[in-house]
DNA sequence: TATGAATGAGAATTCATTCAT
DNA sequence: TATGAATGAATTCTCATTCAT
């Protein structure tokens, strides 16, 4: 599919120089696309970031409704890792960091991609911990997303071998079991 | 000065449109400047964005030699909150998280100056956990700085009374109760 | 006729958007052919416009023949009602206007048309006023096809009541009842 | 003054190619200015477009100050051909005549000047002839300012020698000798 | 023969940077 | 030394036209 090779290309330039940065010439160079069939399939750059956006927006809720089938079983341990391998493969790209983070001037695709997948989030966390409090379920689930940003960001930046994306799943964990038990009376480990 | 009114206006024009959508033209007018005294004090608009990168590198070693100093006595929660500020208070800046993830054609002075800041955060979790590994101080280092970061790129997108910042206060303050006593035998708490 | 559908709906989209306004692609979907189909027709734009300008030209005889036929038992005022009526009727279209005033790059076509036009009307004016010289004619023939296109060109920016084109119809009237009656002894009034 | 060579270049431009056809290239080096030079005068085609316009509006007011002190005294005879003359210095230009017709998605600034010199040519005509109701004078200043534009369009495809100018004075002449002192009683016919 | 996806030259516009004054 | 007008390469986007199927 043509689309598909053009939005693949869109997002390892966006990757690499940035959404104003990557140019449509170089997309449509990079893509094997000539600049003009470019523009027949996206009108505008805009609507060539939105597509990258939307496209995962279109798989979140059927991930997650799958997700959330064994999510009651799972220990804090395993719910950390799954959820931050789910997330992490929904947005795995710099490209999609840089897109969802963009200025003011943005399609409101993008905020509305970030509320919903919060919003899973918080109810894939709710569904674990039902005393949850739903406030504080989404604050949390802000939380494990920009974890899971922070290491997609940087991914490139650190050597194969980091301990630092464990790193973060470890301290998510370690937030998780604090914040999903809190609820259930259970003594808080340390204070400094 | 002259210069400091054009670091300033820089900022905080890339704080709003960001490096790209930045203008030298505003950035001179913002500061009062002419672009022609601007181009005499920065050859280009690269050399612009280094020097607020450089100049905030330059206050990087007196603010944690003075920051060190009392930092064997800290808490770990004080510790924590203490060095999330300064981390924070260094590069609060939207325009600064925007310069420092730049791509890769981007001026080696970004990378020098996250390495910098990377060794003097692990430098003082060294300092407050003489047991620390100097590659797992490294690791925690870098967690920590991403964990500022986060909320700092975050910071315009939530509501000003969100308890979102505090999470991640409180979530780096659990982290680092993990690790900086994971040498000094204490006990594990948790487990999912 | 496919040709018919493709002239009508280049014609419309003229009106709308003018010769450089309209696109290839609007008059095939406006004239439900396929834009392959219509470059079997017309293999440029250029000839698309040419051929709206020759399908009016050929009309041209046959309504002037007819025209003709009686013109010579009508008064004055009833020649310069029916004669705007016919010329109006001929390219009432503001598409038409437009084709016609179009510069120097254009086809020859277009300045064929308006002379056969103008040696047409001429020659109307001729058969009901047999003693006017072919040079005056031919003027007169110009003045009334000019009056005809200032009315045409500014009715979409009158108000549906405006008694503009009334007017024009009038000053025509007047003019030609002088211009038409010189040879005929009948005073001059003023000048001439 | 690099802003008058401009203009005039971008007159001449729109009056050999129209508007869509005019380019900004060509301008600039009709005009010897560079492209960059050209847009730090002009931010965009329209407002060439508009200058052009509004550079004749500003003077409306003066010319026709100046012209009605004396305008009570004239013959129709001359009135007619003074004011003619008059519409016609201010935009004898094909490229004026292209700007004021132009289409829906065009700036306010043409219609503010076709109004404008609408209503002088009223006013003109109202001091002139005293009894004129105000609808009858706008209604005949428009048809005056068509018959004038009617000319300036054409005067490029007429033979230098041609009549065709005079026969329009003449026309004008008429219908304003018709319409002026329609209020007067008068016998219809007879010099100004 | 009919189709419509693909093409690419060309248009408007921007902005970092220079250099004559 | 200070200025800001001038520059032109680069960028987004359009659309008439072609040609493989």
């Amino acid at each position: 599919m043509r689309v598909a090779a053009i939005l693949e290309a869109a997002a390892a330039v966006i990757d690499e120089k940035g959404y104003e940065g990557a140019t449509m010439a170089e997309i449509a160079a990079r893509s094997e696309t000539k600049i003009g069939s470019l523009y027949r399939f996206f009108p505008d750059k805009e609507s060539l970031a939105d597509t990258i956006v939307v496209s995962a927006r279109e798989n979140l809720d059927a991930v997650f409704d799958r997700f959330d089938t064994g999510v009651s079983a799972l220990s804090i341990r395993t719910l950390t890792d799954d959820l931050m391998a789910l997330i992490f493969g929904l947005f795995a790209r710099p490209a999609f960091m840089e897109l969802l983070d963009a200025g003011q001037e943005w399609s409101i695709k993008r905020e509305e991609f970030k509320s919903a997948l919060q919003e899973r989030v918080a109810k894939t966390l709710m569904i674990h911990s039902p005393n949850l409090a739903k406030k504080s379920a989404s604050d949390i689930a802000l939380v494990v997303m920009l974890n899971v940003k922070a290491v997609a960001t940087h991914r490139q930046l650190l050597p194969p071998d980091s301990s630092v994306p464990e790193e973060f799943r470890d301290m998510t964990w370690h937030y998780l079991q604090n914040r999903l038990r809190s609820g259930k009376r259970e003594p808080r480990c340390g204070g400094g």
